[in-house]
DNA sequence: GCTGAATTTGAAAACGCTTTCAAAAAAGGT
DNA sequence: ACCTTTTTTGAAAGCGTTTTCAAATTCAGC
């Protein structure tokens, strides 16, 4: 199949060195006579030498390889987090190896356990429901960094913003904007992101003494078809409501679609709020107005420190925050 | 760091056979005795072994690893592939290993290195610029599949859809609906499925005998950005037209966005198709009319006869077609 | 020039598994 | 039972690196 493979052994021979020799210039862990280097050097172009990958792992124990647990590839929040990472990942010698969970805690674990076999150099988890106990288990067999998910007793590992508090701006401009009947779309009710998402737009109320009505907030699930589902459950309760917030903006499209199909405009009607910014949202009709999270930054913020934990050198985890972005759907109330 | 790496040796010890017959039973290459494997199954399950897939691919030449060179991890449409791919990896042994080719010529060549240094069984590419030539050169050093993209001399290795005929259809089909004034507005000009749905609605035109105008076709690049603008620049030239065929989904979104600015409506005023039926589309308002790639289905297929290449048996490509999904931004014009 | 220290080098032993080869065991024929 | 054939097993030789260790070389200092 392959023409022939060239071994450092190739290369020692033309380069008159030993197996050593060449090893060493190849890793630069010791220093080598310039002249035996250059040759060396030269012998590799000459020979386009490739190292084998498998025998530096079983030799070294480094796979220059990092494992990436994400939940739902596909979904824009995640994709562009692993943007962030893979871009970050380009022009190192590590290549990032991904393991989808599917948002199923079985498919994580077991997403875990072939990375470890592969004898990943460090895992990155997204979200997700693995455990905390077992992440706090992993966190002693290899490198771990944690995005968008706040894991106790991983503090110096996880990236995340502070969810709560970005719903409660968004729900907070929406009572500025003069709105007091907001109604709210979650998302997986027993996902973090989703409760805290929650219980910020109910502080807001609270804190601005608009009286929380349960029966403004409905239950989602992240997806556009739990939006339009929402909003219908909201209309045919003949629950009346000013401002719609969504715990994604998936959501707030299937909102949107529902308040079109019965002729309730946006925002002259109701407004609506998203979050998470994906690339659809500023060409929505009208462009929605919702919370972004830096979710490139985080993917990128991730691999940086993932790399710095490989070669056990300091790192920092910036800290990260959502902010919302203003566009045209959400009106001011009179 | 980790606690103890149990290896087949101490399973063979513990279960009292040698290595080899271990590594048989890991194999199923040879029978073996009964007893003597569940004597094996049994320590491996005690002791928890995982079995190092360095070793095994220094020793076997194979790596359990399948390459995907894909362009623009982000995109709907290559998520979709994606999603198809890992979705029928997970349960084989075979993980999937990522690099992403940004669309640009060298990146793509230097991932493919990257992916031959880590001795991937094989490797699936998708769509990308990557040279006719050095993908047959990389066929002949490893196993590929090429999803996406139709490439010479490699026919029975490509998946892919006929844009053209897909294109071809969607434009006919507003023809039936009385349109005669169609504008189009491409994907990136160089790009050849962008090409070949430029031709399709080109040859429909001239199929039912409307005379083709240039000045009703503009240059896009598949993101709704372009949609928007080239929305723009038509009606600034005060180009009359009825629908507008856009070479992409996101190209409508920002289509759409811009003739709702206008007040334009969609589709009592024009009326709008897409194409990819990305997840959002259906959540447009109005919902978008599209075509519809099998992409998901096109990423199993991939992988389903990358693994039957692998183990040399014999495999065969299922033909993939575009389809037209009727929503409701297309009205019929009397 | 010598001596001892510091630096550079090569030989050889891992790394954990697969696979070849020959020996051992089992099976089949007569 | 005995010899032949077939099946199952174990020992050992790789696979291509890294890394340890000791030998060889170079460098200072005197």
């Amino acid at each position: 199949m392959t023409p022939k493979k060239i071994t450092i052994q190739d290369i020692a021979e033309s380069a008159n060195v030993s197996k050593s020799t060449v090893s060493r210039v190849l890793n630069d862990t010791t220093p080598v006579n310039d002249q035996k280097r250059e040759a060396v050097l030269a012998a590799m172009k000459a020979l386009n030498f490739q190292p084998n990958l498998f025998a530096r792992g079983l030799a070294g124990g480094r796979s220059m390889t990092i494992g990436i647990l994400t939940q739902n590839i596909g979904s824009p929040f995640y994709d562009a987090v692993n943007q962030g990472l893979i871009k970050s990942l380009v022009g190192t010698n590590y290549s990032p190896i991904f393991v989808d969970g599917q948002w199923q805690e079985d498919l994580g674990e077991s997403g875990l356990r072939v990375l470890l076999g592969r004898q990943v150099d460090g895992v990155i988890v997204m979200g997700g429901h693995t455990s905390a106990e077992s992440l706090n288990d992993l966190q002693q067999r290899t490198n771990l960094i944690v995005v968008a998910r706040e894991v106790d007793g991983l503090d110096d590992k996880c990236i995340f913003i502070d969810n709560e508090r970005a719903a409660y701006d968004a729900t907070k401009y929406l009572i500025e904007c003069g709105h007091e009947k907001i109604a709210h779309i979650t998302g997986i009710p027993t996902q973090q992101d989703a409760i805290r998402r929650h219980r910020g737009y109910k502080q807001a109320l609270l804190d601005a003494e608009i009286q929380f009505d349960d029966e403004l907030v409905v239950e989602g699930s992240f997806d556009s078809r739990s939006g339009l589902i929402g909003v219908e459950s909201l209309l045919a309760n003949k629950k009346q409501f000013t401002a719609l917030f969504c715990a994604s903006d998936a959501i707030a499209y299937g909102a949107r679609l529902a308040l079109y199909r019965r002729g309730i405009r946006v925002p002259e009607d109701v407004s609506l709020v998203g979050f998470d910014d994906q690339p659809e949202s500023s060409f929505m009709t009208p462009p929605l107005t919702t919370v972004r999270q830096p979710a490139e930054e985080m993917g990128q913020a991730a691999a940086t420190a993932m790399l710095k934990l490989i070669e056990k050198k300091p790192y920092e985890l910036p800290s990260f925050q959502a902010n919302l972005v203003f566009r045209e759907s959400v009106a001011r109330r009179f």
